[in-house]
DNA sequence: GAGCAGTAGTTAATCGATTACACATGTATC
DNA sequence: GATACATGTGTAATCGATTAACTACTGCTC
């Protein structure tokens, strides 16, 4: 910077007020500076503008699992929204491990990020609170925390839920598997409760790990159960589930019906193509990231809860007649 | 800083050893630092650091497209390696535009990341040009660029392709349509050259962008034509092209031999299990960082290539054989 | 006890920007 | 012509760390 003040046989200040768009510098001037920028090469050094300014125009990003699309669409989308509004996003992968996750979102405070986003691995509110005692803007993505008082963007997947279980007791399904996420994650002790409500005593709960590898060692406790439904909590696990089914070599429907939570591209393509329940990702995430930019700009959004909905395509066989 | 340090009753120089494990202080004095750090719950700023040491501990990765779930494994790849050795990665998703992509790598210098690893939306030099004109270490992934001046981190399809088209030809398909990637990124044109020169007239070859919807197109377009195999250069055009052939009602393999460039955790899971060509997603992620941390630390590494293999599965029929 | 070495800690410069304040110049007002 | 005011630019403090150079003290040797 000093270079091109010299360069263009002006102040540091007056350099920076070019930089900036303020007020004050002649045309002329202007020209000078941009033309010695120009020159020069130069670039202005975004850690010392945000160290001056105490504001970085970065947004943090933490989820569970990036190789889990469903967190790598509501990534894409958090990115869309915030680029629009000036700002980047840098992207932690908890992996699912709360310690990892800790671990980033320590490393992005001290980061400075102007706000965070978060999908919490567990329930535990003591991260979110370290969070919000450094008065850092947070929301939550997804998942939510024990007593948490930041704002919380969600899809509701009850009444998508409430619908499926109908369904299945309605076709007769009498022991219906359900492939349920961690208990200490609010979707995963959430979803599982208003299934299990809504089944009545028909439900056999195996927790998952939201991951593929859980999906079938549940999907084979299940099975030799002797499940005639599955319900996998997420797509990942739904996968997993999936490969054990075919591997058994059991047919869907016929002989065994099959949902997930989640809808993903390769669902359709299936033979029969998978009912799932659909979470508005897109609009998660592009939500999430207006909430934190609100809360940014200082203002107090609400909370945003928006609906999963039932897409049926076959897989449940005569439940959707 | 200053709180600590008056806190603790010693100068910020002190603080700062203590923090960073240098030579100097008495175990005492060390005491009571950790302490006023814990008690004022200080945090160092990171910002701050790294303008004064120049270092940030950061790579940069620009990537494609983020909701492509080849790259999401790199950029999971490249992120175990990179923090292991301590470094944090920022992930910038370029959405296979050679403007955002610019964009990002400046927004990525700007903020002084260590090193830059970039998979190119185009062939084009410039913007490598740019980067390494800044001194910036910088390493290529997956694809390269014309003259490139840095080290490539890629997979090699050539046999693979090579095998495959033998199989093809041998089972007398005269017709293979191929769904290539754009003709100005290196893999979407070295594969596609390899593939028709072993094809010899056999090919007819359609240009897609890598995205889905590119893939239905192409399909459509060589069904009408009356390919009777069909070849994606990616997953996701690979996913685009199976629903093209789902929806004429077309079956695999009797009706249409078919398979696809990069491997996914679903295509096993299809009727029949589809042929594809994996590549090493994770080692290339992890073999790009090492590149470019050795680069960042003074060494020059060589290039890698690794081996991308043909895994055969059923969606070819008799070419199988 | 003078000289020297070694240790522990302080002072102050520095990284590269932003910006409050000061200053100089030109113009309008009486 | 003095006063006030606006305008454009420069000076220097500042953000929060690191670190070279220096000081002060303690021991040790001869």
């Amino acid at each position: 910077m000093k270079d091109v003040a010299q360069h263009a046989g002006v102040s540091t200040a007056t350099v920076s007020r070019v930089l900036n768009g303020h007020a004050a510098p002649t045309p002329e001037t202007r020209e000078r500076v941009l033309a010695a920028i120009e020159e020069l090469g130069y670039r202005p050094n975004a850690l010392a503008r945000s160290l001056r300014t105490t504001s970085t125009q970065t947004l943090g990003l933490v989820i569970s699992d990036l190789l889990n699309p469903f967190f790598a669409e509501i990534a894409r989308a958090v990115e869309d929204e915030a680029r629009s509004h000036g700002y980047c996003v840098v992207i932690g992968n908890a992996d699912e491990s709360a310690e990892q996750e800790a671990t980033y979102v320590r490393t992005l405070l001290d980061r400075r990020v102007d706000g965070l986003l978060l999908c919490p691995a567990t329930d535990d509110p003591s991260l979110v609170r370290e969070v919000s005692a450094g008065g850092v803007p947070l929301v939550l993505l997804d998942r939510t925390v024990r007593g948490a008082t930041c704002p919380v963007v969600r899809a509701d997947g009850s009444e998508a839920l409430t619908a499926l279980a109908r369904r299945l007791v309605g076709a007769g399904h009498t022991r219906i598997g359900v492939i349920a996420g961690p208990p200490n994650t609010s979707t995963g002790r959430e979803r599982t409760d208003v299934l299990t409500g809504s089944l009545g005593g028909l439900a056999q709960v195996v927790h998952g790990d939201f991951r593929q590898e859980s999906g079938s060692q549940a999907a084979a406790r299940l099975l030799d159960d002797g499940a005639t439904a599955l319900i996998a909590m997420d797509n990942l696990m739904g996968l997993g589930a999936l490969g054990e089914v075919r591997a058994r070599g059991l047919q869907i429907p016929h002989d065994i019906a099959f949902a997930v939570f989640d809808d993903q591209p390769w669902f359709p393509l299936l033979d029969p193509p998978i009912t799932v329940i659909a979470q508005p990702t897109v609009e998660m995430g592009r939500a999430a990231a207006r909430s934190l930019l609100a809360l940014i700009d200082g203002r107090q959004p609400d909370d945003v809860r928006l609906t999963a909905k039932l897409v049926l395509r076959g897989s449940l066989g005569e439940a959707e007649l």
